[in-house]
DNA sequence: CACCAGGAATGTA
DNA sequence: TACATTCATGGT
């Protein structure tokens, strides 16, 4: 017996087909984005993204490098701009200080984990963001639009962060790129179908 | 005008 | 542990 897990995620793949996700032109790009689109739309993101490359500071050695203030008029599109500046800087720091992605690929998963929620500015979703389409581990990332799938559906009695992703885990395989694909589904179709109408039935998802 | 967008830190009880 | 507040821009 198939989990509703998968039936959701064969319909959505079915309706919308690969996502090429994360977008992004670098694995740094990623890391930007990642604190860049925390509670924002990413439209706004990819002007802050743009203002960075006409400067040549989508890097996160050139981020390093960088005074905070001329950060934070690059991403001001992207809000929180005072916080993202810092944040930004913080995780720059991070990869700088550990020899990039190459210096930190010999971690086990949870070791590196922690140490990204050690960055401030770093949470849950953000880590495991950076876990997933940079270092490519098998981490599922739970973001508003996976609560809110899981809630709409009652897959699960616990809605908390943990208890979303386990539930995601327990039941997909540990499969990067089925984790890769089935999280850039979820925002296409929240995206699509439920911003205003919650499981209308044009909704991939409707019945099910 | 209110509300939301691919959250996280901080403070309170 | 479980909520409430704050951060800020841009689209609908």
């Amino acid at each position: 017996m198939k989990h509703k897990l998968i039936e959701i995620y064969d319909k959505l793949l079915k309706e919308f087909s690969y996502q090429h996700w994360w977008p992004a032109q670098s694995k740094d790009e990623i890391v930007i984005g990642a604190i860049l689109t925390q509670n924002t739309a990413w439209k706004n993101v990819e002007k802050a993204i743009d203002n960075l490359k006409s400067l040549d500071l989508c890097t996160l050695d050139a981020i390093y490098k960088s005074d905070t203030d001329i950060i934070g008029r690059c991403i001001k599109p992207a809000g929180f701009f005072n916080q993202k500046s810092v944040y930004l800087k913080n995780i720059a720091k991070f990869f700088v200080i550990n020899g990039s992605v190459e210096g930190l690929s010999e971690l086990s998963t949870k070791e590196l984990r922690r140490r990204l929620l050690d960055v401030k500015g770093i949470g849950k979703e953000t880590a495991d963001s950076i876990l997933l389409y940079v270092f490519k581990r098998p981490v599922f990332v739970v973001d508003a639009y996976t609560k809110r799938l899981i809630k709409r559906h009652n897959l699960s009695i616990n809605t908390d962060y943990d208890s979303i992703q386990k539930l995601f885990e327990d039941n997909l395989g540990k499969d990067v790129e089925v984790f890769c694909e089935y999280h850039a589904l979820i925002v296409k179709n929240a995206k699509e179908f439920c911003r205003t109408k919650p499981l209308c039935d044009r909704c991939p998802l409707f019945g099910v």
